[in-house]
DNA sequence: ATTTGCAGGTAAATATTATTTACCTCTGAC
DNA sequence: GTCAGAGGTAAATAATATTTACCTGCAAAT
């Protein structure tokens, strides 16, 4: 009776509903309001009551994407000892969602990043949660000795993501398959261990 | 006398020009016709003389860049022996290149990779050349026995690649600064020997 | 049982921008 | 000399985003 108390509007719930679906078809740049309006049954102007544009609706969808990845993140990281494996579990995690939700990763990787007002929004807000969560993980490591401690915290976590993000890229580009447990295990080798031989 | 015959009417060039400059203190989106050409001091139709649309115009001056990049990348690479080597060298000429050419940074990292027609054009030609080469480094590495031989070389160059890029990402959206050489020791070194303890 | 305020919704006007069209003007090869 | 074609312009048109004015049903307050 307390949670969810909020109704939210069919309206509003096809328009979002409608930009999911295209988004998974066609860029972002690509679609028109009245594409979107038409998709979902509604008129133009009942976007704007609900979004105050064409990038807000748009952040709104990612903002709805990161939320359920953070609780699973949050829930996967539960109960896992040492830095090292939650690395492991935290960069699984990713790919996972990198590959099984393109339409996440397409926004997140291709379209938001493009515009100011992004890093103004709430879904950016989750953004940073999420990164200071690997940060934390990061220093956990190095001052428990289980990461170098001549190398900062700020790069690890640029290389851990960068890593992850590039590999997931041809994904949501090209469609290109991604078996999560075999790039999840490549890639946590290669960080953890480097290249040289 | 038979190199750059090809004369580039002054019209076209003020329109690259302008292009180049605006995209340094805006976004690809906020840009207008009308303000591209303003800044250039030409008219709108003449934009559509040489180009076929802004995005086109978009891909011609990261095309201009990617070239100069190359040339530069193949001479830097003259003379040097060995894949970690080659590797040190091909991390630190990216990285400078993104810090200090920002407009590329942000054109690349930021606004082509949303839409179709990039992946058709000259510009993402080039960045395949460039993939090919840093790929060529990675097999000579593993052949020579330089560079570990049981991960794949392409999850190999999507971590230096990725790990370069999410590096300068806060260089070209911010505006932070990017300490070209300490950025490439550092980022070499995690690459080569990981972050493992 | 009315009224009334207001959330959900529509339809059409307007504003903004991209793109096309028709034209003008100079120049250098024939 | 002319004439084809490159460089360029100005204005019309098309495509889109956004705003405005309005309609409708319904859950309180009177």
């Amino acid at each position: 009776m307390k949670k969810t108390e909020v109704i939210i509007p069919a309206g509003k719930l096809k328009i979002i509903e409608a930009m999911r679906t295209l988004l998974d078809e066609r860029t972002f740049e690509s679609l028109t309001i009245s594409d979107i309006a038409a998709t979902a049954g509604v008129t133009e102007g009942l976007i704007y009551k609900y979004f105050k544009d064409k990038r807000d609706l748009l952040h709104h969808v990612l903002k709805e994407h990161y939320e359920h990845f953070l609780v699973q993140i949050e829930r996967d990281l539960q109960g896992i000892d040492g830095a090292v494996n939650k690395l492991r579990k935290i960069i699984w995690s990713s790919i996972e969602r990198y590959a099984n939700h393109r339409v996440f990763a397409r926004i997140i990787l291709l379209e938001v990043r493009n515009s100011e007002e992004y890093f103004n929004s709430e879904a950016y807000g989750l953004v940073k949660q999420f990164n200071r969560i690997l940060l934390e993980i990061i220093k956990e490591g190095i001052a428990g000795g289980e990461f170098r401690d001549n190398l900062p915290p700020a790069y690890i976590r640029n290389a851990i993501f960068g890593t992850i993000e590039h590999s997931c890229l041809n994904r949501a580009i090209f469609n290109e398959p991604v078996s999560t447990n075999e790039a999840a295990r490549i890639i946590t080798d290669l960080l953890l261990n480097g290249i040289k031989r």
